[in-house]
DNA sequence: TTTGATTAATAGTAATACTATTATTAATAA
DNA sequence: TTATTAATAATAGTATTACTATTAATCAAA
């Protein structure tokens, strides 16, 4: 069988569709190594370009600003996760089973998948995990949530919420849970690879803590 | 009854203390307002120059860049969470009071207190708010984190610990659950006013609604 | 084979982050 | 009082970053 699997990226979020020629998605990979060898501070254009040999001009081309390219990664993560929360879950047998499935996915990179883009799954979920907040937290979010850059967070949290209440109707916050598991899953992940005091995770299986703890977080909540 | 209270700030994070001089007093109390109007990311120590009439090179004496000056104004602001902690909380009745009013200080700008430098509080919590994440969020995290620069927010963390811990003594995640509620009040805070579909929340009083939330949260976690 | 359109590279500019040096003021000693 | 030293601030830079206008090269259609 031969397939391709592709997400449409919201088209304001990039000045020429980098998944449509080679040139676009050899930048939106390397793109991916370098701001997570350099963190998303230390990444510019310049030195993206001269890493791939070509010229900053060539990328401003793609994306308006570095902001928006992370943006667009972010975007592909998203959209990605949502993409298996609704293709992969439902044939898990209940409900339980798909929460718990739900939380390896956030705690985990993601997994492979045939006829989709190589970019390295490790580190875009390094990325996810230290950098995404970085696209929301910025005085221009109003403007970029109206050209709906957002969407494909909030779709994925509208569907954990669905998750959320089939497993238990009458909780109250089925939005406010999703978006504290995501967040909550980048955030313990981080602290306990380098605040480790902020948790309560040993030396071992930092991943496995954190899946462990927001095991527990949620099913408290929803019982 | 005349008295100032003060918080030290570990040494480390700037080059001259700015608690010392009248002029650092006043670089601090200006960062935080026009942190709180740019943005960090727009905020520049030429613009804080140029709104209190010196120059860059002055603030440059204070503060090696703008990302310690933000870690200062953070640093404080937990210093003084954790001081409210440790002598508001214990007057209170119980366990479910303080940590009821611990989700409160969360949640709020921080109360008025005599004797105190009088930054603007509002800005300072949507500083916290906005801004706090991008403090740790960086490659350096951890040369920053050995010069003990999130010692006050770990401290924090440790108070909080133990309200949890005294009012379930079998939990198994006290430290990961306190950073969680301190980091889920911020962001929840941010999206209930920016992308309230991550949230529950209506379109009146946000601040109750994460209390309610974060109460919810909590105790189910600890029954 | 010419024209028009797409794409990339060159060569800039303005702003930012930071620093070395000089000027000014204040404090102390002769 | 005056000279010396120390502390502080301002000037005038540089290197890097973020971004853009213009030119050059390539490709496709007429």
């Amino acid at each position: 069988m031969d397939y391709t699997l592709s997400f449409k990226v919201n088209e304001k979020i990039y000045l020429r569709d980098p998944e449509g020629t080679e040139l676009g998605k050899k930048i939106v990979k390397n793109a991916i190594d370098l701001i997570y060898r350099l963190g998303f501070e230390h990444f510019t254009f310049k030195k993206l370009a001269k890493e791939m040999n070509t010229t900053e001009a060539t990328i401003y081309r793609y994306f308006e600003n570095k902001h928006r390219l992370l943006l667009y990664i972010l975007n592909w993560y998203w959209s990605y996760l949502e993409y298996l929360v609704v293709f992969q879950l439902p044939v898990l047998a209940d409900s339980n089973a798909k929460l718990i499935r739900l939380i390896e996915l956030l705690t985990h990179p993601l997994p492979e998948s045939e006829g989709l883009t190589d970019y390295n799954r490790n580190f875009l979920h390094q990325i996810v995990i230290s950098e995404s907040s970085k696209v929301y937290l910025v005085k221009e979010v109003k403007e970029i949530n109206e050209n709906a850059a957002f969407k494909p967070y909030k779709d994925l949290c509208a569907r954990i919420s669905e998750l959320i209440q089939s497993h238990n109707s009458s909780y109250k916050f089925p939005h406010s849970l999703s978006s504290t598991l995501i967040e909550t899953a980048h955030s313990q992940l981080f602290f306990s690879q380098h605040l480790p005091k902020l948790t309560d995770a040993g030396k071992e299986n930092k991943q496995l803590f954190v899946e462990n703890y927001l095991k527990d977080l949620l099913f408290k909540s929803l019982k």
